[in-house]
Formats: structure tokens, C-alpha cells, sequence
DNA sequence: CTGTTAGCGCATTCAG
DNA sequence: CTGAATGCGCTAACAG
């Protein structure tokens, strides 16, 4: 490991003033094009890099965002990254990426050490776990701007980005009912988190709509596991009767419906589930299933145009800038009227 | 954002050179618990956090090490990152990830920002595009120590953590043959990487210690896309025999099946793929199903102590600490033989 | 065991 | 437009 040249190797091997070859090196309009030339050739020619340790030091920025998503592993949140990565590179930021592995501890660890590292703001969609936003207000007065998205957080003026839970919701029982459905059980997740109360109002409020009585036995709440996929699964075999089934919880749809197929077991005519616009749903599913689509790469986009934004500064009042994506409902292929 | 404190503020606060003050954070043994307790009870009470920055620039480390794989989302490359991670934070290092989407450039892009910031240590599975390895001699020259890990590659002493594609190439297709298979298909990947030419090589080498005869059309090359699963799928069809698939093609084999499915065809009763030791098999896959289990978060775990220890120079000759680690046949139901 | 001194490499004052 | 001087916050020599 050679000894890495300086702007004091360039300033000397020059002699020009090394505060000189900085704004030279940094584009700075107050440097003339011939002198900057002058330095940027013999840059190239004594291979220099930029230390950027030393450059976030002085300027105390680092010109990257972190990214804390539950688990890289779902498709979902790995087609935001994407989204997220593209904005970020375009705009000359990197990006560090952790998973909180729906541990709040973990998350709370993560936050730290992003902190610690200087990124220069945050976009998260926190853990399941997470019971408070201590180290969420800690990093915004400390650190920088945050955006959450996906999983919407009321805290302050940060903003969200995501679906509208109820309307996507309301919209995939509705599908159910249209084609026939009365016996609808919902898959639901923890209701601690907003956006499964939201995707339960929906179901409640669609059934009410349409004057199908709610019945607590078709609620079936869980956790974001293959185990409780399992559960669920024999639950809804062992209720009178049940015809169609939405749900709002990925993981242990897929749990449930493997377990259905290993069992030999028909799964239900038609099915809809929120979130699977992604490859895995279609190794899953049975064809003749319905599911919401709801935009995966786009909101990476967003969410981090919006948070870079925030870190330069270039806009006001962050509360007004969340921002409410739409779904639409997809269907497999034909799913035919029922009864 | 308030102002942070330093180790200057303590250090007046108590009238203890600030150097003595850095020592103490550091837990150095060289100083005495007395003044240890004392110096961080009143860095806890300003509120004190180390500026990594600095610390960075002084040690010239960032305790944190590099990863790149060709995409975060494939559930192989999750689980060893999350390996990884575990073994990571465990030492005392934070972890970078990045993802080259196969593609070279972005590859070279990946590799010299992580030089730029740093990192101690790279641990990388190349791209399908990767020509050649400037970029990595490079890092290796200016950065630090590189471990590769599944898609191993021959670059002077630098390690390998990889499965021996061969021979568990080779056990798949004698399953196969064992079940009374004599039309094995072979969807394999871009032969310029080691690891299809591995695993093509044990496909046949088992027919030939068979003597089955070997059918280049029964040879069937693709990349890692879906696109590409399907033309397979319909080659297949079009072969006038096939009695068992052996896919070393995650990707393409997947997206097959899911054709065969689509179209209502019957898969071909057994089927043994490399690599889908995890969740999504499981949702593609049909019972009777055989599978190579590669260990994913083992190789993380693996690849990452070694990384580790390159880093900390607490080993030698790196050549010698190259890996292949066990895989066995996971046989998902009881598969019967056939004719 | 603790203090003194001196930078790591860069970017930003302030002069001129 | 360019130069001189300063320090970001920390750690590593080298003393004592």
C-alpha cells in the first residue's frame, strides 16, 4: 500500500498554493481555467484521489444517505433501494444500507452508528419492533433530515411517502365482493403499526359498504413470520366457511399458501394481497389471483429526491412534502364471477 | 443540529489532557480505572459521541468493510450478507453494501468509491459482466484485503470461499440418475464463469460414469433473466424426451417453472436445482423436489471472520485460507423411482 | 500512568 | 484570481 499523493505533492511538484489546487480540484469558479488545467493534469499524472475522510472532516458532511429497511431480502423494500440508489448515485450521494431485521434494538443500533458515521440523512421504514422514536428524534437534531416511507410514522414534520392504505385496501375487498365473495377472511399484521389498522379499516369498511356483517373470526392477526403463516392457514380451514381471503400481509400469505398447497388443500378462487408486485408473487400464486400493485421503485425515487432536497436545503416546509403514492389492483388473469 | 462535544470540552471540564481523555474512551489499559470512571461518567454526561470522521482520518480505518454482489434481492446473496453482518458487527466493524446488477461498470464504480471511503476490506462475488480484474488489483494495492466468496476467481494469493461446484454438480445428476433418469436436461449459466464450467463438468462427468450419452441439445446455456427461463422452458418442450432437469441457473430455472405452470404442463417429475436452500424454492418449487443445499449464511460467516483477520494481519499467507465448504442433496419429499 | 506536541489531508477564512 | 494561515477532532509519538 504505496503512499497515497496529496494536494501538497501537486501544490509542490506546481508550485502553486495547495489552497489553490483544492478549489482547482473542486471546480471552484474562482480559480482560472488555465491554472486549473494546469492542476488537474498533473493531478491525473500523480494519480491523486481525493482523501474523503479528510474532505467529511473539514466539511463535516459525507454526501451519503442511509437506508434502514427491515430486510433487504423482501422484494419489496429491495426494488426501493434500487429506486432509492438510482436518485442517490445521480445526485452524487452514496448510500449505506442496513436491516433492522424488524428488531428495534437493532434498529436503534443502526441509527447510531449511522449517526456516528455523519451520513447526511436518513430514509427508513422502521421495524416492527420499534415501540418509540427516541433515536429518530436523536438523529434528526443531531444529524440530518429524515423520510420515512412505506411504513408512515407521525413524528413532527417528517414527511412519509407511501400508499394510501385504507383506499388500496378498500379497493382489493371490494374486488372480492364484486366477483361474488361474502365469506372474506383478512390476513392482518400487528396492530401497532398504522398501516395494518389502515388496510383493516378498509377491509371493515368495504364489508360495511356492501352490508356483509364483520365477524371477529375472520380477522386473523399475525406477526411477519412463516410460522404464523402456518396458523393462519389452519385457522381458515377451520372456520364454517370462507370464500375468498384478503390479505395485507405478505410473508404469511406466502406461509399460508404453501401450506395449503403441501396439504393438498384447494386454495380459495380468489385471492387478494397487498404488495406482491414483484417476482415472488407470481412463483406463489395460482393463477386467477388478484393483488394490489403498489409502486415499489418509484417511492425509492421519491423518497430520496425529497430527502436530498431536505439536505441541501432547497425546500421550506417538509410536512407539506409527503406524499401519498397511488395503487392500482392487478389482476393475474381473468378470475370469473363466483356462485 | 447543536454543537457537538469533543474530547477538548471534557478534557477542560476536568482538567485532564485531552489526549489522556482519548485514551480513556478508548479503554486503553494505559490508563488508570480511576480516572477512566471518572472521565467517562462526565463524557456520558455532556452527552459525548466520538467523531468517527476525525478518528478515521487520524487511524486512516474505517472499521468498516466493503461487500458487492450482483443483487441484494437474490435470497443466496441476503442470507450470506447476513452472515456477514452477524460476524461483522461482532468484531467491531460496520459494513457497506453495494450491488453491481451484473453489470462491470457499475462494478468499477462500486470498487473505486469504496476505496475512496476507505473501507478496511472487501469482500465481493463478481459480476457475470466482470472482464477483468484491474479494479480489484487496484483495490488490493491501495485498499486493503479482498475475500471472494461463491464465484471464485483466480487472482494471485487472494482467498476463495466457495462450494465445489463440481461435485455437487456431479451428486445432483446422479440423484437424478439413481431415480431411473436417462434424458436429463442441463440448464446451466455464461460459461466464462468458473462456476457453470464447474458445474456443466460435473453434469458430465456423472452421465459418462453412466454411460449416458452426452446431447449438446440437452445443453442448455442462459443468463441470469427471466426472459431467459422461459425460451428454456420452451426448448424443453420442444426436445423429444425429458425425464429430469438439472438446473445450475437459479434464476432461469425458476422462471421456467413458472412457464411450465402458466401453461398448464405437467414439470417433470424430478428436478434437482443448485442453490435454492431457502425461502423462495419452498413457494416455486413442487413436492418431490430435490435441491443442492449450498450454505449461504455459513459462507458469510466464513468469508467475513477471514476477511477479518486479513485485516488485522493476524494470519499469513492469505492462498492457504481459500475455502470450499460442504453441500449436500436436500430431497424435499420422499422422491420415488421411476419406470 | 499522564502531559506535550504534532500532525492526518483537506477546505475555508482572510488578505492582497 | 491566488497565497497564507488556521483548524475540523482525534490519536500517536515521545517524553516524563
Amino acid at each position: 500500500m504505496k503512499k497515497k499523493t496529496t494536494i501538497h505533492d501537486i501544490s509542490r511538484a506546481l508550485k502553486i498554493n495547495s489552497s489553490t489546487v483544492s478549489r482547482a480540484l473542486n471546480n471552484s469558479p474562482r480559480v482560472s481555467q488555465k491554472t486549473k488545467d494546469l492542476i488537474q493534469k498533473k493531478a491525473a499524472e500523480l494519480g491523486y484521489q481525493k482523501n474523503i475522510l479528510a474532505s467529511n472532516l473539514r466539511t463535516n458532511k459525507t454526501n451519503t444517505i442511509g437506508i434502514i429497511v427491515p430486510r433487504i431480502s423482501r422484494n419489496f423494500f429491495s426494488s426501493v433501494i434500487s429506486g432509492i440508489e438510482e436518485t442517490a448515485y445521480k445526485a452524487g450521494y452514496n448510500v449505506v444500507i442496513g436491516q433492522s431485521l424488524e428488531s428495534f434494538e437493532r434498529e436503534q443500533q443502526l441509527v447510531s452508528t449511522l449517526l456516528s458515521n455523519r451520513v447526511d440523512g436518513l430514509l427508513i421504514s422502521v421495524s416492527m419492533g420499534t415501540t418509540n422514536y427516541d433515536h429518530l428524534h436523536n438523529f434528526k437534531n443531531n444529524g440530518g433530515p429524515i423520510v420515512f416511507f412505506d411504513r408512515p410514522i407521525v413524528m413532527g414534520d417528517t414527511p412519509n411517502i407511501g400508499i394510501d392504505d385504507f383506499d388500496a385496501s378498500y379497493k382489493a375487498t371490494e374486488h372480492l365482493i364484486k366477483n361474488g365473495c361474502k365469506d372474506i377472511v383478512h390476513f392482518s399484521g400487528f396492530q401497532k403499526i398504522e398501516l395494518y389498522k389502515q388496510r383493516m379499516q378498509g377491509y371493515i369498511t368495504a364489508l360495511k359498504n356492501h352490508n356483509i356483517p364483520i365477524r371477529e373470526e375472520y380477522i386473523l392477526e399475525s406477526q411477519l413470520s412463516e410460522a404464523d403463516g402456518i396458523e393462519l392457514a389452519k385457522k381458515v380451514l377451520s372456520l364454517p366457511k370462507v370464500d375468498g381471503i384478503y390479505s395485507s400481509n405478505d410473508t404469511a400469505a406466502i406461509s399460508a399458501i404453501q401450506f395449503f398447497k403441501k396439504e393438498g388443500l384447494k386454495i380459495p378462487d380468489d385471492i387478494a394481497i397487498v404488495g406482491f408486485n414483484n417476482d415472488t408473487i407470481s412463483a406463489v400464486i395460482e393463477p386467477g389471483l388478484t393483488t394490489v400493485n403498489q409502486p415499489d421503485v418509484e417511492m425509492g425515487i421519491i423518497a430520496s429526491s425529497l430527502l436530498i432536497e431536505l439536505i441541501k436545503k432547497t425546500i421550506e416546509s417538509p410536512a407539506e412534502h409527503s406524499k401519498t403514492l397511488g395503487t392500482e389492483l392487478i389482476i393475474r388473469q381473468s378470475s370469473q364471477k363466483r356462485k
